[in-house]
DNA sequence: CTGAAAGCGCTTACAG
DNA sequence: CTGAAAGCGCTTACAG
C-alpha cells in the first residue's frame, strides 16, 4: 500500500499516458494538445487516460522545446492603488481567457524595482510584458525592451512608442472642466497630479487648455495621489477660494470630500467637486462622485489583448489605443441641485 | 552591420559565456549561480562575460533539470478588495526578497475560477501557492494539495488545518467590542459579515461571546464587504437602534459612515463605529476610524514565509500563526469626545 | 578547475 | 496513426 502510493507519486509523462490508452507517444502528444488530424475517439481515449494517471501537463518542458512559455509579465507600478488594482484583475482576466499565465510584480513607484523585475520576467522567459511604468521611468526602456526583443505594451502611462493602451486624459479633463463651465464656475482650481508623467501631464492640459478657451486662468494645488495629503490641502483652503476643483484622479476627490466634511462643507452643496477613473467606490460614495469614466477593468482587458497581438503578429505596427472616456454626472459637482432649482 | 545584429539576436548560452570568458562550461555554470568552490577571480570573469554578451540565465531550463521552478502560485479571492490588494503586495514583496516570483490568479471568489487557476499553477510547475480561499471552497482542497504533493499554506481565511497565516479574529473583535462596552455602550450591533466562512465566523464570535458575557444581547445586520451596501442599510437603521456598530473589516466601517454623513448624522458623536483590518484609507478618514489593526501587508509577508518554509522543510509539521490584532482607537468610535470632557 | 556525458519532459519532423 | 530520434538549455556527477 505503502509502495502502491509512492508509485502513484511518480511523475507522470505523456509516455505514460500513450502506454495506458495503448497509442504511440507521438499520437499522445498530439492527442493533449487537442490536434485536429486526430480521431475524436482517439482524442478522447487519450484524455480519459491522461484523467486516470492523473497526469498533468508540464509547460516548462513544453517551453524548452517550442519557444512558448504562456506566460506574460505584469508591472504594476502601485497595487493598493485601488484604479491599478482593477486595472491589473482587468489585465488577469483576459490573459487566462486567452490561455496565458500572468507574473506579477508591484514595483511600489521604484524605477529600481521595476528593472530587477524585468530581468526575472526575463530569466523566466515571459512570452511579453504590460507594464504601468512607474514614475521617472526612463523612456529609453522602450528601446531596451526592443533589443530585447521582448514584447511588451504600456498601459494607462505610456511613452511615445511602442504598443499602448490608456485613457484620453486631455479630453477628460475637458469633459469635466467644460462641465464645471457650464454651472457657472469661473474659480476652477486643480487637484493633484504632483507626480511628472504622461497622465499628468495630460490632464493638466485638458483642464488647462478649456480654462484658457474660457479666458479664464488656472489654479494648481499639486498633491500626491493620497486621501489624506488631499484632505489636508483642501482643509487649508481659502475660504475666497475657487469654488469647484477638478481632481486629478477619484481618490484625491475622496480626500478632498473627507477634508471638505471635516470643515463642515459639503461637496455639490458648498463647492463642486469631480474625480477621474470612476473606480467601484464613486457611485456609492458620499456624495457620488461625479467622475470622468474611464473602466479600469476594461483598459486593463484592452492592454492585454494589444500585447497578445504584438506576441502573434510581430511583423504589423504596435497598436496605441486612446480610450474614449465619459462624464458620469453625479451629485459632487452640484448639478442635480441646479435640476432641482429648474424643475421648481 | 545587419548580419552582426542578426547574431546578436541569437539566444546566448552558458557554453558560450563559458568560451568567451575561456572557462569550462560546468565552471561558467557554477560561477552563475555564485558558486562558493570557484575563486572570486573566476566568477567575476565568467560574469564579466555574460554581461558582455547579454546573456539572460534560463530558468525553465534549470527548472527541467533540478525540479525548482522559483515561482508560486498566489490565488486572490477579490484583488479590487484593498485588503486584499495590500495583502497582496506584501505576499509579493517577500516572495521578491527570496528569489521567487509570484504567478497571480483573482479568483473573484468563484471556487470554480480557482479550481482551474489551480490547474494552471501545475502545469506551470510553480513550487507552492498560497490561497486566500475564494467563499464556498471546500474543505476538501486541502487534501486534494497533499495527494498533488504540492506544497500549500492558506491566508486570512483557513481550513482546520494546513500551514495557515491570519488575524486572530476572535480576539480582534473582542477588543474592539469591549472597547465600546467600556465607553458605556449597551445597544452594540454587528454590521456586515454574510459570507460564510472562517473569518466572519471568528469575527461573529468574538463580538457575540463579548456581549454575552457582559449580559448583553446581540443584534445582527448582515451585508456584504460592499460601500454600497452598507450605506443602504445604515441608512435604514431605526432612530431607537443600536448605539453602536462593530462593522466586519473596514469597508464596511467606510459603507456606514458614509451613509451616516448622508443622514446628517457624524460617526464618533450621534454613533460609535469600529472596523477590522486597518487599511491605509482608515487612518486618513472622516472621522479617522478606530479599527482592529491586522497589517494586510505583514499578514502577507508571514505568509508567504510560512510556504516558503513548507517548500524548504516539507518534513516538519506545517505552521499555523495567529497574527495578534490590536486595537487602534481613533474618532469614529467616539473615545475622544469622551476624554475631553474629562479633561475638561 | 576541465571536459565529456546523461537527463529533465516535452515538440517536431520524418519514414513507414 | 506508429516509432525512433533529435534537441531546447540547463544541472549534476564523475574522472582527471
Amino acid at each position: 500500500m505503502a509502495e502502491k502510493q509512492f508509485q502513484a507519486m511518480q511523475r507522470v509523462r505523456i509516455k505514460d499516458v500513450a502506454r495506458e490508452a495503448g497509442v504511440a507517444l507521438s499520437t499522445a502528444a498530439l492527442a493533449l494538445r487537442d490536434d485536429s488530424r486526430l480521431r475524436d475517439e482517439t482524442r478522447r481515449a487519450v484524455r480519459d487516460a491522461a484523467a486516470r494517471l492523473g497526469y498533468v501537463y508540464d509547460r516548462s518542458a513544453a517551453m524548452m522545446r517550442s519557444g512558448r512559455s504562456h506566460t506574460i509579465g505584469l508591472l504594476v507600478c502601485e497595487i493598493t492603488n485601488p484604479f491599478y488594482a482593477e486595472l491589473t484583475a482587468g489585465v488577469e482576466e483576459a490573459l487566462d481567457e486567452a490561455g496565458y499565465v500572468t507574473l506579477l510584480a508591484n514595483t511600489s513607484e521604484s524605477a529600481i524595482r521595476q528593472r530587477r523585475m524585468l530581468e526575472r520576467f526575463r530569466e523566466q522567459s515571459v512570452d511579453g510584458v504590460l507594464i504601468m511604468p512607474a514614475t521617472g521611468t526612463s523612456p529609453s526602456l522602450i528601446d531596451e525592451l526592443e533589443a530585447w526583443q521582448l514584447p511588451h505594451a504600456t498601459v494607462v502611462r505610456g511613452f511615445r512608442k511602442g504598443a499602448h493602451a490608456g485613457p484620453d486624459n486631455r479630453t477628460g479633463m475637458r469633459l469635466a472642466t467644460e462641465h464645471l463651465l457650464r454651472l457657472g464656475h469661473r474659480r476652477i482650481a486643480f487637484l493633484g497630479g504632483a507626480a511628472k508623467n504622461s497622465v499628468s501631464t495630460g490632464r493638466w492640459e485638458g483642464y488647462a487648455r478649456t480654462m484658457a478657451k474660457a479666458g479664464l486662468s488656472t489654479e494648481h494645488f499639486p498633491c500626491q495621489t493620497d486621501i489624506g495629503e488631499a484632505a489636508m490641502l483642501v482643509q487649508d483652503l481659502p475660504r475666497s477660494g475657487p469654488t469647484a476643483l477638478v481632481c486629478f484622479n477619484d481618490s484625491v476627490a475622496f480626500g478632498a470630500t473627507l477634508g471638505l466634511l471635516r470643515r463642515g462643507l459639503t461637496p455639490g452643496r458648498d463647492i463642486a467637486l469631480t474625480g477621474f477613473d470612476d473606480i467601484q467606490e464613486s457611485a456609492v460614495w458620499f456624495p457620488p462622485l461625479t467622475t470622468v469614466r474611464v473602466s479600469p477593468r476594461g483598459t486593463g482587458q484592452v492592454a492585454a489583448n494589444i500585447l497578445l497581438e504584438r506576441i502573434n503578429n510581430p511583423q504589423t505596427p504596435p497598436r496605441r489605443v486612446m480610450l474614449e472616456p465619459t462624464l458620469m454626472i453625479r451629485e459632487s459637482c452640484g448639478a442635480h441641485l441646479r435640476a432641482e432649482v429648474r424643475t421648481a
